[in-house]
DNA sequence: CGGAGGCTTGAGCCCTTTCAATGTCTGTGG
DNA sequence: CCACAGACATTGAAAGGGCTCAAGCCTCCG
């Protein structure tokens, strides 16, 4: 009903909160992408150097981080499969960011001159991009929110609720369940946390009955309760959830 | 050599890390700006109604921030003199963000719609835009690394930093003394500390000769000294310095 | 002159970190 | 099939950075 198959979901992300034409969906769908495995940890992007090209998730996650002079790490966001994730220094050469790979997966790139040309004749898909760039400064905000005025407790589980409706556009199951892509130690990385207290915070979540959780994978028994806990409002995502929660899993039948 | 002169900053601002041509500019001052004193503390925007009109900041401060369930405030960025102050509600209604003054000054209004005309028009202004949300993007995440793994010396360090060279685009005072418009408590805010600790954070900034503070006035003694201190890598404020420093405060000769 | 907001200072507490050791799981190679 | 390494998770004890509470002071402004 697309196109190559691969693009689809970058495709929707990139839909999801606008209105984009057919015509706007063939070019993008026509242009010369490329598509690439990427392995867990691999880096995508370097704050120093610029890449020539822009890159989109296909499956799997990503983060990007910054590294302090002492070597500690900040984790800023977590990028899922259709998002962007190089449009800031496609526009804007100097604000790079360190990108890695939190899993496994595919990444498709596309030539930075390439993607100037569509937006040269493709307006609207601009407007796209920039709004993403919105979104993402909007959740950038809330993180600030997150890491500066709240505890820890509140802090990891609002990262878990973030997670919980990100992934409900993204993934099928709906539970309640699911995995969550980072190790406890990323997990503090970006809640501005130690590992080690990360862990007694989940432990403590798991005995209020907010969560359960095995290896990796989470189970939100409470959304509820894990809401009011991380004193979560959902609005900062923007349109992700009111308009994708159903209709982003079924593609939009043309 | 500009237009009606109050919009000299704004376009300035507009124009530091783009190529805007004279079309532009000249369809820019041509808008149906408003302008309106406002006072300190005056709320500009508010996240839960959207206004129909974007705002730029003529003269003053302005912050963006966040209030949690439990009344605790977080504060996500500070606005200077040129700044558009809400392009993310204009085109990506639902997140509006708290917006106030944090000085008496004055603010240019435009509605909407003529705005959207103007970008539909002109798309180099809107790939300035789309750049300027990308740099805030970028200090948001400069933010992030900062409350989050940097004890309470850095942070504060790091923000006075941040608005020297900030202010050194707008203001002409280059001998490292400035005022900072905020109160002990909103500087609390906006590192995720308490003002009572951020006073004692000043007074040690003192003592090791960094700074030199009087009431809301602060001195740089040791820019580089006080750099280390707060682990500052001026890179992700854009190119606002490279370009800025010198050119921005005298208006380009056309 | 009085009040309000902001600044300063001290003392004690608590959340989070640090340090260190042990346990668990997974993949690898002999 | 077992031994081993390495990454991750878990647990405990102790230290510390920043917070809370509370009081006193200063400055501006009506």
């Amino acid at each position: 009903m697309f196109g190559t198959g691969y693009l689809d979901q970058i495709w929707t992300t990139l839909n999801r909160a606008s209105d984009l034409s057919e015509g706007d969906r063939d070019a993008f769908f026509a242009l010369p992408f490329r598509s690439r495995p990427v392995e867990a940890g691999e880096a995508i992007e370097r704050e120093d150097a610029a890449p020539h090209d822009c890159f989109a998730i296909v499956t799997g996650f990503a983060y990007s981080s910054k590294v302090l002079r002492d070597g500690s790490r900040q984790i800023l966001s977590v990028h899922m499969p259709g998002d962007f994730l190089n449009t800031a220094s496609l526009i804007h050469p100097g604000t790079a960011q360190d990108i890695q790979m939190l899993t496994p997966g595919r990444l498709a790139s596309i030539s930075s001159t390439a993607l100037h040309h569509l937006l040269a004749q493709h307006p609207r898909i601009e407007r796209a991009l920039w709004r993403q760039t919105a979104i993402e400064a909007s959740i950038f905000g809330e993180w600030i929110a997150n890491i500066g005025r709240r505890d820890a407790q509140a802090r990891v589980a609002h990262l878990l609720c973030e997670f919980a409706l990100r992934l409900r556009t993204v993934e099928d199951g709906d539970d309640g369940t699911f995995d969550v892509p980072m190790t406890q130690g990323q997990l503090a990385d970006a809640t501005g946390l130690t590992a080690v207290h990360v862990n007694r915070v989940l432990q403590k979540l798991n005995r209020a009955g907010l969560i359960r959780c095995n290896v990796k994978s989470v189970t939100i028994e409470d959304m509820q309760g894990l809401a009011a806990a991380a004193d979560f409002d959902e609005r900062y995502l923007g349109e992700r959830l009111v308009r994708g929660s159903r209709t982003a899993a079924t593609p939009i039948p043309t």
